[in-house]
DNA sequence: GGATGTTGAATGAATGGTCATTCATTTACG
DNA sequence: CGTAAATGAATGACCATTCATTCAACATCC
């Protein structure tokens, strides 16, 4: 039981991806999954340990996904201020893709039960590290002032992105995402003050 | 029924707040609640209508309590910068002074159905515009700079705010909140940037 | 080539546990 | 007494998970 691949792994992934960005967390049942996925509900037991595992599994594919590309990405560029600037593209350009994903792992999965939110914590720390290396090499580079503390930096910067990520959903992605890029980056590098 | 005031009613919101910190949201049951609050399971019902009620309820009295305290002490205060910083330092303080309702507003009721966050969403909304204040009145007064969105500036406070109390409790209150006030508010007016 | 056997994937109806909510009854008080 | 407040056992809805059964594909032998 448990296999982690496949045809019908990926569907059922895919498929729980779309209820629960369409009916919501608590309204996403194994069997609808299931229906969704084209699948008998006895199926996602033998590729999931439980529907807990399904939602943990969702998180890891795209994010682990996501933070491959991002990596790769950031360590082709030199500048410190680009790399900032590209880590914000990125961000949101892989929301902006996928307004489905976009819905589950701003808004849905934050409802999961503690176990789920602590694997969706590991996962996140991975990402977390990239953003620090950026912020890192920014101030040996002499780009950034060197006069801060990193986690603190680090945590404005994934606050303000994951705040307007939480905010263009909420008013049902409205306005292109991608026009925040560049205000935000100026804020973050010049502050609000005259 | 549901009467909204009384003895009752403040110990059973206490109650749901002290047995939502210590348990969390899916294990505070109504009847925990009810044993906490030296009360019968039923007896909620006469002062609420669901158990959801309960929890808006939580979040109104508690938040809206806060944000009447802060407008007032705002309003005293005539520097655009030194208001900003009474309102980080306020909002720490309250969660800081507090922390089993920090758990609650920060992570528990986060993982509430959507009906209670989209109330939440609402009283949320009052504080949302409080910040907005600061920033036109920084921006008017020629403290800020006058060519940035304040919508994307207060995201950007809100989100640094909301993340840096989210880490402190995830890392267990382990460190003093307050020390962040002013690292934050530096980072806020004058950027990243050399 | 067709009859028969074997395997494991897939099915979906049935189960069991969990709570929010109700309401018939009791208690307290004026 | 009469009324309102409080009680808490009983109810019923919901849903993740199980598992006896079916099905499909391929192998083996005459």
């Amino acid at each position: 039981m448990a296999k982690r691949t496949g045809e019908k792994y990926e569907a059922i992934i895919d498929a729980a991806v779309r209820v629960i960005a369409k009916y919501g967390y608590h309204q996403a049942q194994v069997s609808r999954i299931a229906r969704e996925a084209n699948v008998a509900d006895g199926t996602i037991y033998l590729y999931f340990a439980n529907k807990d595992d399904v939602l943990i599994s969702l998180f890891n594919e795209k994010m682990g996904q996501f933070i491959s590309n991002a990596s790769k990405a950031l360590s082709e560029i030199e500048s410190p201020v680009d790399q900032l600037r590209e880590l914000i593209r990125l961000h949101f350009e892989s929301l902006a893709a996928d307004y489905q994903l976009a819905i589950v792992t701003q808004i849905e999965l934050r409802q999961s039960k503690p176990e789920v939110r602590k694997e969706i914590g590991l996962i996140l720390k991975r990402y977390l590290k990239v953003m620090d290396q950026v912020i890192e090499a920014g101030v040996e580079q002499g780009a950034f002032r060197d006069d801060f503390d990193v986690i603190t930096a680090r945590r404005m910067i994934f606050g303000t992105i994951d705040e307007t990520v939480t905010s263009w959903i909420m008013k049902d992605c409205k306005y292109p995402l991608m026009d925040q890029v560049d205000p935000i980056l100026d804020l973050l590098l010049n502050g609000f003050s005259r």
